[in-house]
DNA sequence: ACACAACTTCAAAATCTCTACAAATTCACC
DNA sequence: GGTGAATTTGTAGAGATTTTGAAGTTGTGT
């Protein structure tokens, strides 16, 4: 699950990182509102944490532009201001929660949680593709009924694909979606695990639904 | 047993707590609707005591949410309301029980211990899984036939175990269930606690039925 | 206050996953 | 078909997670 953090302070942006690293999110940051356009406009999260007074522009502004470009990145906003009329404007623009600083990292991390929960799954946990049922509670997997133990990796990139399913994705897009955007252009992990995850799916009697395209990527699909 | 206490007057909420801790049920509590809508959200509890008239919402919202994400936690309704409106749309919504303010604090115990004996075991004190038996009520549990004595955080954790069985629980989970939501990412006692609990186990002649899933948590299955 | 049991903390060893690199294969284009 | 680029496959070491044993702390009953 990948996390944007658009945050002035460091240090609590720092605090923040760290922690939810901690919970196997990935996060990445943005310290002023042009870095969170750019990072918004070109990446796709899972949940951006947004605080409102920004250097370079108000938060509201990128709200505005992920509603306006259909993103459905989930949005917490973060604000020191506990006023109603900031809670209000933020609700009505289609952010999914709000909470005032200070807070508990670990009240903020149940957000987080609860948030990607109703966006991605209104409220099953199970997405289903043909033969393959995908948990998300449990992060267990079912291929035709047998249970199939997937690594982190390995189901993190299952989901992707089901989520994504019928679309082709490049390369370049799993791996920011999978590890962040700070990587070189090698995909030799993403090979490696695409191979390890299409063997656990044979095994387990499934077609291969992961197609190759070549030179750009993949479509998950029959 | 975890009981979350949902109640906005403080004082009442408070001696609640204590009178239960009092008989060895772990509680924690919510005083307003958005606190009881997170807990209730993120955790599992074995008893939910719900207030209906709630700072922030009605509590009936809370048990739609419940039986809505299908969470099996036992509701309790607790009102000043003495009006059958309130009593049968709660009973209507799923809710277990209804007890009106002001009550008995034993009468509470008696009612909750009553929900969790039905809710857990259908009116049976013996959970089976294989060859392993476990009294709920004489807290003993039986592998071969043999009588294998536990404590109380090894019977909590084969308990959750084998109320989830077949299914992936998180550590996290674990962690809740067993010691409530104040904890650090430090996941050393349920690793101390599981070594000791298969120990046990096996020496009674039991096959490994905990799973370990690597960066997730355990599932317990043959 | 004491003894005993239960629980938690700590650190090492064992295990599993991820990544990096290299060889083999496949693909698109000529 | 030949060629170079892209993908697949195999393997090993680095890194992270879990297991384990043991020591330290807390709690309970007498």
């Amino acid at each position: 699950m990948k996390i944007l953090i658009i945050e002035d302070e460091k240090e609590l942006s720092d605090s923040i990182a760290t922690y939810l690293a901690s919970q196997s999110y990935s996060c990445d940051t943005a310290i002023d509102f042009n870095e969170a356009m750019r990072k918004t406009e070109s990446l796709d999260y899972d949940c951006i944490l947004l605080d409102i007074t920004l250097p370079g522009g108000n938060g509201l502004k990128i709200l505005e532009s992920l509603k306006e470009n259909n993103k459905n990145d989930g949005v917490l906003i973060l604000s020191a201001k506990n006023s109603l009329d900031d809670k209000i404007s933020g609700l009505n623009m289609g952010a999914d929660d709000y909470l005032a600083k200070p807070f508990d990292l670990s009240e903020l991390s149940a957000r987080i949680a609860a948030i990607i929960r109703r966006k991605n799954f209104d409220g099953l946990n199970i997405i289903k593709f043909h033969n393959i049922e995908v948990d998300t509670q449990s992060q267990s997997v079912n291929v035709n009924g047998i249970p199939v133990t997937l690594t982190r990796k390995e189901f993190d990139l299952l989901l992707y694909f089901i989520s994504n399913k019928k679309r082709v994705i490049s390369k370049d897009a799993i791996a920011r979606h999978l590890w962040g955007d700070e990587m070189g252009g090698n995909y030799d992990f993403i090979y490696t695990h695409i191979k390890n995850l299409r063997k656990k799916l044979s095994d387990a009697g499934d077609a291969d639904y992961i197609k190759s395209i070549y030179g750009i990527g993949y479509k998950f699909s029959d």
